[in-house]
DNA sequence: AGCACGCCGACT
DNA sequence: GTCGGCGTGCTC
């Protein structure tokens, strides 16, 4: 009997659309359908149960028996699609692999497996002598059968393997990779010596009857991955799955060695570099259960586990678990969320919780578990805070700083200087004139580039010719103002000779690979000077730096976006953590001309804990996140007026309802971004439920008005940047 | 988001 | 005379 079924398309639009079947498909399962001039694949949701009076085109084929995602995922993404106001269709999508948003069947795909016959299990590799690449290649097959990947991966010879073929040694197989969920719980290395913290945090994890949520807030050094290792112990144990969030750069072969040294048991990693093939088999193992660990960044959060037991989020502060376009979800957030409705213990780890955790912490909604010690006898570092005003600079470096570096270079040791601005000047200045260099898209100066010679804009990416003249009066007299990487670098050579100073930031990590390897030669002391941007600030170690700089933090302290002060604390202890050891006094230098501001003064004697719970008050006396629950409409158009006016038009659905402040439309941080202007409004509610509500009310009708057409908008549920 | 339709400028 | 620029409208 045909049917009327209700299916989610990957398109910007929050309705469902209606489609005859022949049959009911499972909720969850994919179907392949026209829309417009094109065929594209939806996911079924149900039946509709009152089909719109409407030429209804019929689905093309259904591609799923049942639902791709267990039950408790797929109310997290229905959660998702609703908390964010998002369409459902794209949250889908971002749940599923490529392989199979394109089409693709939900299982493994044959490949060919290579093993040895009996005559080639028995045959002795001596007489391979001669044959040296046989040789190798049959002494492996001896030991264990290779997929065709694997002979690529580990290059042995496509000829060789023919030969031994052909010798009746070797043998090709039709292999179907089968999810193997029957994984014993092996310890590969004896855990560590917990010291009390740690072991209070294990067992407490251990120990609860309610599966909840936990800040595990840990300074650097305290050994956080090893309550890690410990509490996932317990969880792979009972041959249950964890699942681990890490930051983009954390994710690293070594993060990978690390769990396997650990734990024998399989472990998959999402990461860039995997084909479309990979990713596929990967999602598959995790859902059949037979990935006991699964390691990825932000979208890792959608992948479907059988039989989860704990979610871990590492650096649960780090911006990039939010994703800033599109389908703009937290993936710490959601992690919360899964948590609950699978009902398995979820632990946030940080040195420098975000405000938005700690707060639930202190307010009991999570366990909050603390490792205040640092492992071995390594001393906390020293903190300076150089006063800038009137001090004569050299590329922003003051004259305490340099002989501050100067002592630590001479002592044999390193030295990390950062500084938020790449390029060589932030500005192209006429020193006769006073004329700048502006973008012409842009509300925004051009950064001046001596590497290419060129001026870039950093917002739209515009780049020219370094000009000779000025645009304005003709002189010859241009000079950069301000100072990037790239001339703190050419300062420091010249101040310091002897030392090879090494930078690292986007343009000088552009090709790939290149940012392992620079990473590499400074941890291998192959540069006793680092320079770098907030690049070099997150998850990287380097065990002979004893001098760490901040060289300008002015900008954080005095920005409109309220979260500023935030990201400097959490940058400032951060890099703090990375400054000295054991054997070595630790240095820490703040360059500021407001020495004397509070948040300053706060963090360098009081540390991060002190200073959170200090400006966690403060927002709640301002009434600011996490006090309150924000939504942000941003709006961009070719005129100002076209942006203004279509948030004032999203501004009047919101002006009559009670308990909700509606602030702007205010123009961005910067107006004007390649050559469209934008505009912003901010909602601010008491509550979270009535936000919820409103929005899911307000939405649907937006999308329907003409007035929004012309005008590209946005909404944003709990921003995180207000750029 | 795509993809078409539609109406005005610089090219073979 | 066309090719193609991106504004506007629609997708079950």
């Amino acid at each position: 009997m045909t049917q009327v079924i209700q299916v989610a398309l990957p398109v910007p639009l929050l309705r469902l659309f209606d489609y005859d079947c022949s049959t009911l498909p499972a909720r969850g399962a994919r179907v392949r359908v026209p829309f417009g001039k094109r065929v594209m694949v939806g996911i079924c949701i149900g039946a509709a149960e009152q089909p719109q009076p409407y030429q209804r085109k019929a689905v093309l084929e259904v591609l799923d028996e049942q639902s791709l995602w267990p039950e408790h995922l797929w109310q997290m993404l229905t959660f998702a699609a609703d908390y964010y106001q998002h369409p459902l269709g794209d949250v889908l999508q971002h749940a599923l692999p490529a392989l199979l948003r394109q089409g693709e069947g939900a299982s493994y795909q044959a490949t060919t497996l290579y093993q040895v016959t009996n005559a080639g299990a028995a045959q002795e590799l001596a007489p391979l002598q001669r044959a040296p690449q046989q040789q190798r290649l049959l002494a492996t097959l001896q030991q264990r059968a290779l997929l065709a990947r694997d002979i690529r991966i580990e290059e042995f010879s496509a000829s060789a393997l023919k030969a031994l073929q052909s010798k009746g040694w070797v043998e090709a197989v039709t292999h179907v990779p089968a999810a193997d969920t029957q994984w014993g719980f092996k310890i590969a290395a004896e855990p560590l010596q917990l010291n009390p913290e740690q072991a209070l945090a294990v067992a407490a994890i251990a120990a609860a009857t309610q599966p909840r949520p936990y800040l595990l807030e840990g300074i650097t050094g305290s050994g956080k991955t090893e309550v890690y290792l410990q509490a996932m112990a317990q969880v792979l144990r009972e041959g249950k799955q964890v699942l681990m969030l890490v930051p983009e750069i954390g994710l690293t072969p070594q993060t990978l060695r690390r769990f396997q040294q650990r734990f024998d048991v399989p472990v998959v990693m999402l990461h860039s570099a995997l084909t479309d093939r990979e990713r596929l088999d990967a999602w598959l193992d995790a859902r059949a259960g037979s990935a006991a660990i699964i390691i990825g960044t932000r979208s890792a959060i959608f992948t479907p586990c059988a039989n989860l037991g704990m979610i871990l989020v590492d650096e649960e502060h780090d911006n990039s678990l939010k994703q800033q376009d599109g389908f703009r979800y937290h993936a710490r957030d959601l992690a919360v969320v899964r948590a609950q409705l699978e009902q398995v213990p979820v632990i946030l780890g940080s040195a420098t919780p975000s405000f938005e955790t700690l707060n639930n912490a202190l307010q009991g909604r999570y366990g909050y578990l603390q490792l205040t010690e640092r492992a071995g006898l390594a001393k906390p570092a020293k903190h300076v805070v150089i006063d800038m005003k009137n001090q004569p600079l050299k590329a922003g470096l003051s004259k305490p700083l340099i002989s501050l570096i100067e002592q630590q270079l001479a002592a044999g040791q390193q030295v990390l200087l950062f500084l938020n601005r790449r390029g060589y000047a932030p500005a192209l200045l006429c020193h006769e004139c006073g004329w700048l260099a502006q973008c012409r898209r842009c509300d925004a100066y051009y950064t001046v580039h001596q590497g290419d010679k060129q001026l870039h804009c950093h917002h739209c990416g515009a780049t020219q010719r370094l000009p000779q003249q000025c645009h304005d009066c003709g002189s010859t007299q241009l000079v950069g103002r301000g100072v990037g990487t790239e001339q703190l670098e050419q300062t420091l050579t010249e101040l310091f000779p002897a030392y090879p100073v090494l930078r690292i930031d986007r343009d000088s990590t552009r090709h790939k690979g290149s940012l392992a390897k620079y990473l590499e030669d400074a941890r291998a002391n192959k540069y006793q000077i680092l320079v770098g941007t907030q690049m070099l600030a997150k998850g990287h170690h380097f065990p002979e730096v004893t001098l760490v700089a901040l060289l300008d933090v002015d900008a954080a302290l005095y920005s409109a976006d309220y979260r500023a002060a935030e990201r400097l604390g959490q940058l400032y202890t951060q890099v703090a953590g990375r400054a000295g050891r054991a054997s070595k006094q630790g240095l820490v230098v703040l360059q500021t001309h407001h020495p004397e501001h509070e948040l300053v003064q706060d963090l360098v004697n009081n540390g991060y804990g002190h200073f959170a719970r200090t400006a966690l008050h403060e927002r709640q006396l301002t009434q600011l996140p996490p006090f309150s629950y924000q939504a942000l409409f941003r709006a961009e158009a070719q005129h100002a007026t076209a942006a203004v006016a279509a948030l004032e038009f999203i501004a009047s659905y919101f002006n009559e309802i009670a308990d909700i402040s509606v602030l702007g439309p205010l123009p961005a941080l910067l107006e004007r971004r390649a050559g469209r202007h934008r505009f912003q409004l901010l909602l601010q509610f008491q509550q979270r439920g009535l936000r919820a509500q409103v929005l899911r009310h307000v939405l649907p009708q937006l999308e329907q008005r003409a007035e929004l057409r012309k005008v590209r908008w946005s909404l944003d549920v709990d921003p995180q940047d207000f750029t």
